[in-house]
DNA sequence: TTATCTGCAAACATTTTGCAGCGAG
DNA sequence: CTCGCTGCAAAATGTTTGCAGATAA
């Protein structure tokens, strides 16, 4: 059903070595700049269908853009994200799980889903501003 | 600075007696059908500095798009959203914050926001469905 | 072989912007 | 009166889609 052609696998390859959300668009950049000879519209396509498989993590950012990543692991889990450098750590929810549960009861919701993600300024990147 | 115009009140007017999150586009829609005469960039104009006076709420929807809201609350909050008739719920997330602070804190970020929204389904709407 | 995938370009949807005229202060 | 605001239409994004040809299985 699914084939695996020479640009799934660059796009697959791709976002194993990247540790970044990053957009549909600059993964196609990426690509080409590393020689792959892939066009964007098979980018988005493959991404979506990588998404639909929850092979990969999608995001929003500010601008409302898609942005993706391969994540390590497989369940349910967070970001904390840097808004400089795009350093990406995934983290545990525990707490977020119990409010979401308990927020949805209190208010007579069901089948509530959630999303929480972090963003902010890694060490490294602090480091290197002035300090204030 | 900011000139209270005819088109601007009709705004902020239909944001005061509108429970859920809505579009540019939706918003457009309902003044026009309510008998305003008004241009779409405005509205999108109009909410765009009411999103940076921090008199509306901003939410990505699945897709991207942008929805509004005005809140009762003035202070940080999160938000309760109803998939199926868009009723909102503003909640507190006290646990939220405190997980953030030390996800940071463990991680070496610092400067750290973040976006927790939850999406279910609402008491009235459980109701009018099939129990499963 | 053949159903699926690819690339391109055109279509789309949302949002932004340039500009001439309107109107709040 | 003046400068900011408005409306329109055009442009800029980001993403999806139609179709003819390429290709994995």
């Amino acid at each position: 059903m699914l084939r695996m052609t020479r640009q799934r696998s660059a796009v697959q390859e791709l976002l194993d070595r990247t540790d970044d959300f990053r957009s549909a668009q600059q993964l196609h950049e990426d690509l080409r700049a590393s020689g792959s000879s892939i066009g964007l519209a098979t980018v988005y396509r493959t991404l979506q269908s990588l998404a639909e498989a929850d092979a990969v993590d999608v995001l929003r950012g500010d601008d409302g853009e898609a942005l993706y990543r391969r994540c390590a692991r497989e369940s349910h889990h967070h970001h904390l994200v840097c808004k400089h450098c795009g350093r990406t750590v995934e983290v545990e929810g525990a707490p977020v799980e119990r409010w979401a549960d308990k927020v949805a009861e209190e208010n007579g919701f069901v089948d509530v889903d959630h999303t929480a993600e972090l963003f902010g300024t890694c060490g490294r990147c602090a480091g290197h501003q002035r300090t204030g």
